[in-house]
DNA sequence: CGCTCGATTGAGCCGCGTCAAAGTGCGTGG
DNA sequence: CCACGCACTTTGACGCGGCTCAATCGAGCG
């Protein structure tokens, strides 16, 4: 398990080593492990698209930018969680680390390849892009029918069924990331979480530590 | 190319000749073809999601219902389209003829057999995933960062597109279907449409027929 | 201790939803 | 062929939810 580091012009690489795998379906790729500061790049809209990745520790938020500085956060990635696997040739969406993490990069082609060869894993592939298909689409329901309270209700189940059901969560990512992922203000996103915790749906021993102390007032709420 | 008939108990169904295939990277997959009236359903979620379908004529909507009877469309489907290949074995959502249309439907089991001896077919299958994935994320994209004129303009552009970047329009679609489509109410989507009018971006000889005058003034409303 | 960044709270405003009323086009039947 | 009815669209008046602007608060850190 010999250690290696990279040195990338922008500083954001500060070490990786060799051993460290993705597996998807009955492969694993080989790949390298590589860390990433709070709020540094870790792929750009544009960029070429010649890697996956895997997040090991840490959280990610999946990016689109516009114009005019406006942003919308299309995704959160959670350990274990495969991303960068985009359509064409390019990177369609810019990935950002929220915290400081750690993720497992494999060349695209090597997996590609691997498809060439293993119906299994092409299959596996398929599932993949289904669920995120799947992902974006409930997204698009969520900004589509729902309140602001509703919202931050439905991001919150979302977020605590991802951390198997526990109702104690440490949200790694701040209100500015909850609100362009919600496409509310910072504002509209306090607000929901005080008036939630006013209805003792919730409580905040600090805004980073959420603890759902009546789930169902969540479920109800956030199917209104 | 002899025909059958096929009386489904809801009577949408009203002919399928089984003649006609679903071609998808090298492959071709026997289907029939089926007739739906307009407002018809194709399939509904939660029903067994056993075909896969091509749309051969009209224009078909992908919708999900909500408890108390809101609608929120997610994808127009167009002539070409390939559509109901869903992740799991269950249909997540709703896909109803916008008009009389003509569909072709192939057993999903042979498409995923298919794939399962063929890869360049499963190749192709990972994509088709992933630009329904892209369109879906773009959907939310549209949702989470637009107002209501720039929904409107990003929606005729993205039909237009669609329609070989014809300037002339037909739209199948009801302001109904558009305003759910857009997360909109009819009111704002038909006070976008006359507002444009009134900017001399488009013309509107009838509700459904639009011809795109201006398509830089549509573009810089759009990125707004 | 004081600085800074993030979160919360409040006041006012604006865009879009709601409700209501015409207006328009089209198919149907007389 | 015309008259009627129905579904869809357009237009207007008004209210409300969430955005904007601004001030305060709190926690982490040098």
């Amino acid at each position: 398990m010999r250690d290696f580091h990279i040195e990338a012009s922008g500083g954001n690489i500060v070490a990786a080593r060799c051993d460290d795998v993705i597996a998807l379906g009955q492969r694993t790729f080989r790949g390298f492990r590589a860390n990433f500061d709070r709020n540094a790049e870790i792929f750009g809209a544009g960029e070429p698209a010649d890697h996956v990745y895997r997040l090991v520790r840490g959280a990610v938020r999946i990016v689109r930018y516009t114009g005019e500085g406006r942003r919308q956060i299309l995704t959160f990635q959670m350990p274990g969680d495969i991303f960068g696997y985009d359509l064409g040739a390019i990177h369609d969406f810019t990935a950002e680390a929220i915290s400081d993490c750690e993720v497992v990069m494999v060349r695209r082609c090597s997996i590609d390849n691997g498809a060439a060869e293993d119906v299994r894993l092409a299959r596996t592939l398929v599932d993949l892009a289904k669920s995120q298909a799947l992902a974006a689409q409930e997204h698009a329901l969520v900004l589509g029918l729902k309140g602001a309270g509703e919202r931050v209700a439905a991001f919150l189940l979302q977020f605590a069924k991802r951390c198997a059901g526990r109702s104690e969560l440490d949200l790694p990512m701040s209100r500015l990331d909850i609100a362009d992922y919600l496409a509310l203000t910072i504002e509209s996103v306090s607000r929901a979480f005080t008036q939630m915790e006013r209805d003792h749906s919730i409580a905040l021993p600090t805004s980073r530590h959420v603890l759902v102390t009546d789930r169902r007032a969540l479920e109800a709420l956030q199917a209104a």
